[in-house]
DNA sequence: GTGGTCTAGACCACA
DNA sequence: GTGGTCTAGACCACA
């Protein structure tokens, strides 16, 4: 479950909110499921060469978020029924295109438009 | 000019920034026109209430950035050709909606969907 | 008797302070009666699939609290005298309460008034 | 407005835990009234002799369940509509105590007579 | 000045 | 083993 992790120490968002933001997507995405029990705090910290508090503070807020369970002394446990958070995510992005293509001006058919070419050339990795 | 802008102290990203990418798009989409004076720091300090510190960093990333022209001793000028940066500003945004919708697994046919939904509904303002 | 008991193991509580308030509670109230044989430790960790150390634990905090009786190598028993503690229980809720609604400068009266709302619609269960 | 807080660092609940309720009892009860400044991270952390990042984590804390609003590099306020968990606060307290009584077999009247009881034992302090 | 993030490392209750 | 809390101390962006 590690491999699809990628933490860049350098970005501008603070490390504690990429794992915040890339786990949420791999629950919505069905790529972690249900029930699986998740990577341990000490486990990502070591392979991630980051400290534990850190990841400690992402897996707190994901089960404060409801991505994640927690039960005392075990594992922690991707949540039983993702939130509805999950599409949440995508209406974030496109208020936030809907807005800037309104500011500059430009009209819906080009901004589909664009967003078809997007689509082909842009990696899944990105 | 300052009627436009919306500035939230309470929001996550910081004001200098909430400042840049606004008057940004105020340039790119032609609201600000190149030669136009731009409104003194002070001014927007005081109509704001905001550290006149925090606009003239806003500026500085402004002029860096190609939008603003400062000339010594005399008040910051909209640029002259708005850098090709303008197009950029959309690019991010269709970037970032992409990278989401297929994390989630969801195809183009329902992005544009959901698109076109939203720029009914989304005011201009929002 | 295990029939009574619900646990969380969701719950900020620990799971072994949940079974020893419950437990204190059943005996309270006369549900379990002095002299009765105790469910084993081992019956209660299947039944709940709990770690049998976690209802040990609450066992042995039951008995020193009186509330049950070891018996060298016999099965654990409801202790014959229930201790002044079952009063203590509800002395304790009555403190935070009062403490509470002093805090909130709110009067007696209308607490009281609250209290007996309360009464009627809370189910027995809850 | 640091008179009023005490610290147990001896106690069970965290100490981060102890300041959330503590202050948010405060606000509620109007004795931090909307808009005032809260007293700094640091100086809490030095009157207390506790770590800075404790405090930290109980501000953030209530910012989050909207008791205080945090403006980036200006102290902490007191948010400007205290919310409704306010009510919650007695809410929990007494679903706690009805809980108690009825598991007990203790009847209304007696609960109400208690309560009357330790109203009028009880200091405001404890 | 302010709060926010992070580290390195300790100790704890819990299972 | 697990996550949760706390310390001491550093560095950062922001106002």
């Amino acid at each position: 479950m590690l491999s699809t992790l990628r933490i860049d120490p350098q970005a501008a968002t603070p490390i504690y909110l990429q794992l915040v933001q890339q786990i949420a997507q791999c629950i919505a995405s069905g790529e972690w499921r249900s029930g699986d029990e998740v990577p341990s705090v000490r486990m990502v910290a070591q392979r991630f060469g980051i400290n534990p508090m850190t990841i400690s503070k992402a897996y707190s807020e994901l089960a404060r978020q409801g991505w994640l369970m927690a039960q005392r002394g075990k594992p922690m446990r991707v949540a039983d029924c993702p939130p509805e958070e999950a599409k949440q995510l995508l209406q974030t992005d496109l208020h936030q295109l809907v807005y800037t293509a309104k500011r500059l001006g430009i009209d819906l058919q080009t901004v589909q438009a664009e967003l078809a070419k997007r689509w082909e050339e842009q990696d899944d990795r990105d």
